[in-house]
DNA sequence: GCGGCAATGTTAACACTGTAAACATTGGCG
DNA sequence: CGCCAATGTTTACAGTGTTAACATTGCCGC
């Protein structure tokens, strides 16, 4: 079992064409199922049917691919958020509306934790990572990245009136962290057991508290 | 560099007394300054100056010696929360020294995170872990565990009047969530740089939204 | 007291990892 | 067309977790 793909149609080339992608491709993989401990470099290599130091011509070291491998993570929870997003019902009531927006991100946050809890794990592992949160490369299919959409959302509370514009400021933060709790103690803390509605109460129940006490 | 503790007063005995002990306190050290993935067995027990397989004597596999780190590290969590309760001043006001309370354990939580990051990941880090959130392994010098510490600190809420008795179940999890998370921003997300005062403030800032909201 | 057993450590080995240096191949540019 | 830079391979080394076979010795029952 040391090799889940034990003969890929292993090209006929000597180049491999695209194996920076490949790479990444096969690393996402290996984080899906198996969280950051499991993007490893020789493996990584072995699926792109390539020898272990070829991996060196397209990334530094393990630590690059995995930096890689937790943008890419960090861009499918954007689209995760977007999906809630695009779900929106068109309301008239601005002030509903706005409110609904902040709702659907931290919804969907938790959701993507739960649909993909080793993607999830693996967006958020490596130290130095977070600091740049608005990296293209974090960036989904809107173009912004999970951070960004909640500051979006934010913005739209305060222009639609839902939020003081003098509690604007570091409001990010306040939210953040609760949904971001709450997303970690659903996969691996004590709510992890409970079932999809139970979660999805205690995800309204937060995000009341977060609307309440912004 | 490969070994911190080149030799160690090389015990004369065959047997070494306490290695399961000395494993754990090397495995704390290590991650104290090296987080998770710095506990490693060869190292532990060349510190404690013994041969790599005996470790196996004491810890099924290097996964447990980490849950044993962890746990302890929990311990710490739990110790700094005291210290924060300890501080509190005797207040005559029982409601304002209900909220004080449970502000003390945030403030307790988050400056834990701050001073001993390594740590923190640490304790935060096995999946299958958090669940027994009420192990004594993770208790601190006063006998609860860090979510022990929280609940004791919302049922005097409770108690105090401060919090109507229906919105107590699974309010734990809600101020949790928010306290974690801001942990988590604070050592390796977007609000690492800020300084100690601006962490206050932010943390203050939180803790009134989870009294708010609650 | 003492003999043997079970607990505890040691040695040696295996399979795996990341990484570097020297070498091989080849696409594309002058 | 020939050469060079980019890309991939081979080989090697140090470090890791883990196991099996062996060594030592504290302690418990006779």
């Amino acid at each position: 079992m040391t090799n889940a793909h034990p003969d890929r149609p292993s090209r006929t080339t000597y180049r491999h064409g695209d194996l920076h992608h490949a790479l990444l491709t096969a690393g996402l993989e290996l984080a899906r199922d198996g969280g950051p401990a499991a993007v490893v470099l020789r493996e990584a290599t072995r699926r792109a049917g390539v020898s272990p130091s070829a991996a060196y011509r397209h990334f530094a070291d393990r630590r690059a691919l995995l930096e890689a491998v937790c943008s890419a993570a960090q861009s499918g929870l954007a689209n995760a958020i977007q999906d809630a997003l695009d779900q929106l019902p068109a309301a008239n009531d601005r002030a509903a509306a706005a409110r609904a927006h902040l709702r659907a991100v931290g919804a969907g946050y938790v959701a993507f934790a739960r649909a993909e809890p080793n993607l999830f794990r693996t967006a958020f592992s490596p130290s130095e990572n977070l600091e740049r949160a608005e990296s293209p490369a974090r960036a989904g299919r809107s173009g912004m990245t999970p951070f960004q959409l909640l500051n979006a959302a934010l913005d739209d509370l305060v222009e639609a009136g839902e939020l003081p514009r003098e509690r604007r400021a570091g409001a990010e933060f306040l939210a953040w962290s609760a949904v971001h709790g709450l997303a970690m103690l659903a996969i691996d803390g004590p709510l992890r057991g409970l079932g999809p509605a139970q979660i999805r109460g205690v995800t309204e129940r937060l995000l009341d508290m977060v609307h309440h006490g912004l």
